[in-house]
DNA sequence: TTTTTCAATGCAAGGGTTTTCAAAAAACGT
DNA sequence: ACGTTTTTTGAAAACCCTTGCATTGAAAAA
């Protein structure tokens, strides 16, 4: 079974490989009898294009890649489909790449094998950013502030959604709020800190370093920080809040399943609130007081863009997109 | 900026094309001085090399593709990220591509864009698989059976499964029994109900037709289809279940939520058990009673077969992974 | 018929790399 | 200093495809 290409084509036809190319690509009219004659061939030898010679001669792979640390997680993997659909609607493949080696992705960036990029926050730094924009390579960041770079993103508003959600967290009557942050770092966890901080200092509240506990975004880091936070409170007489605003709706199910195990009611004894909105937040045990985040409209917007990048547009701004407060029941006055 | 290919930095080196790409691939020995010339020249002309041509060339891309039709989904997701975890332990990349549309997959992978495949049970038919199989593809099939067609899968043994928690229903005193099943014809999900029927048989108990819902495997259809059950059970007086088994932990989410919703209790009106153990299933309220699914393992089996196969090895058998009861608290005794 | 026009095809270059094989340079031995 | 061996380097082919331009051949016009 050795591959056959092109030229076992054009031989079997009895024609060049020019035309073998023109006929299967459309492309300056060959006569149909000699383009029925040459889909014959193909049939026949089973022919597939070698789609890397194609790419090196045309200069294109018609792809769009993503990079990404992971894709587990609802709000990944939604705004992960999304993205893939509308990248078809535009005619481009969506490429998955899944790493957190910032060589490799340049290097697989930087070595063609994608007509343009799509970068998640967690998975560059900003010479990366401000090196791929110096190279004039298609890239738009997800979910990084990019504002300061002359590049192009598109943002969830996370300081404003902070802000939001301890301001009504507030209007309940809450004094003491903790924050259960994501990665170390990343924009998103960091923004909604700042918002939440932000909420509370114009109305005079305070906000310890103690209360900000490392939830990593993740159920499980979530369930162990607030844990731990618990009993340490209790060791050190820290003041137990009477809210935690958790990083995203998954660290807040993992904050609740920590306070149920230790005894503690939500929202009776205790509030929690998240951000995203996943699936699940609606029908969890209680649902979950939260910013819904708009993926599909994120989605499009960046696939967007980055297209009309690949099509040598210059200088598109960044978008910024406004969550929307879902109050629910995981949190209630005090 | 123009792009900057080998011959510049040869040039800029006063070498050869050929001495670069010895150098650069730490091939044949290049002397060292000359290697730190070309090292120097490279950096000074931000040379990266193009991954394309170099595919090209050497017939490789050190890239295992993964076909799938979403990632959405906790059980999907979880097993992408192992597997990407796997792929990169054996110095493959893995690169993730979601589409439908059969064609276009077939046609990437004929492309010689990845040098092996790793394919979900969505994503091809049998004359696909039987086609791979003939053109000496290296590719494994996840989640579907294919002992009938001479290549490698690696699935969950979805009938024992099956089996297993409706015997563990039958033993808690359950008599009527109802299936919300995923899509059409997916492997897992026509199993599962195999092995709810074969259970069903051996204690004499039937399976009436209508007992069949259509959950999709999805929260949202779960909930559609357990709601319009409930209300046509009251036109046509079909019997009520005292359980549901559903398809998978999302569709047992979404059947509790309906039957919440018209007031129903689970377990205490009705049991409802899932598979897959994903996640939320644990900190789920009530606490799901499902069948837990080896992800990791599958992973890691998954890869490893297909590196053997890359590698040339033949005739790999296929492997089956057995599930594990979790007996939680959403199925209870009659 | 001869000339003109135009549709259909083919030649050959080129995209960026790796690799074989032979040639050049350096090192060694005497 | 010379021949021999070893280490380094380079020329050119190859991977598979697309495309600009030249060429062919036949139909249309003269």
């Amino acid at each position: 079974m050795a591959k056959v290409t092109i030229r076992d084509v054009a031989r079997e036809a009895g024609v060049s490989i020019a035309t073998v190319s023109k006929a299967l690509n459309n492309v300056n009219v060959v006569k149909p009898s000699t383009k029925q004659r040459i889909l014959d061939a193909v049939k026949k030898l089973d022919y597939s294009p070698n789609l890397i010679g194609k790419q090196l001669k045309s200069g294109s792979t018609q792809t769009i890649g993503l990079f990404t640390s992971s894709v587990t997680g609802p709000y990944f993997s939604m705004l992960i489909d999304a993205l893939a659909n509308f990248s078809e609607k535009h005619g481009y493949e969506l490429n998955v790449f899944i790493s957190s080696d910032r060589e490799k992705i340049i290097n697989t960036i930087r070595g063609r094998l994608v007509d343009g990029a799509l970068l998640f926050d967690t998975v560059v730094a900003n010479e990366d950013i401000e090196f791929l924009n110096s190279e004039h390579i298609s890239s738009v960041f997800l979910d990084r502030k990019t504002s300061h770079l002359n590049t192009t993103s598109v943002v969830f508003d996370s300081f404003k959604a902070g802000y939001d959600i301890t301001n009504y967290l507030i209007n309940l009557g809450h004094k003491q709020i903790a924050y259960i942050a994501g990665y170390k770092g990343v924009y998103d966890s960091e923004q909604r800190l700042l918002g939440v901080k932000q909420a509370l200092f114009e109305h005079g509240l305070s906000f310890p370093p103690y209360y900000r506990l490392e939830g990593m975004f993740e159920q499980e880091a979530a369930y162990n920080a607030v844990l731990s936070f618990l009993r340490s409170s209790r060791v050190q007489s820290y003041e137990l809040p009477t809210a935690f605003v958790a990083g995203n709706d998954i660290s807040a199910i993992g904050a609740i399943k920590a306070l149920k195990h230790e005894g503690l009611m939500v929202p009776d004894d205790i509030s929690v609130v998240g951000f995203d909105d996943i699936d699940v937040s609606e029908y969890f045990n209680p649902p979950l007081t939260t910013i819904h985040n708009p993926i599909v409209a994120q989605a499009r917007a960046a696939v967007e863009m980055l297209v009309r990048l690949m099509d040598g547009e210059h200088d598109i701004p960044s978008k910024v997109l406004e969550g929307e407060l879902k109050m629910r029941q995981s949190a209630k006055s005090l």
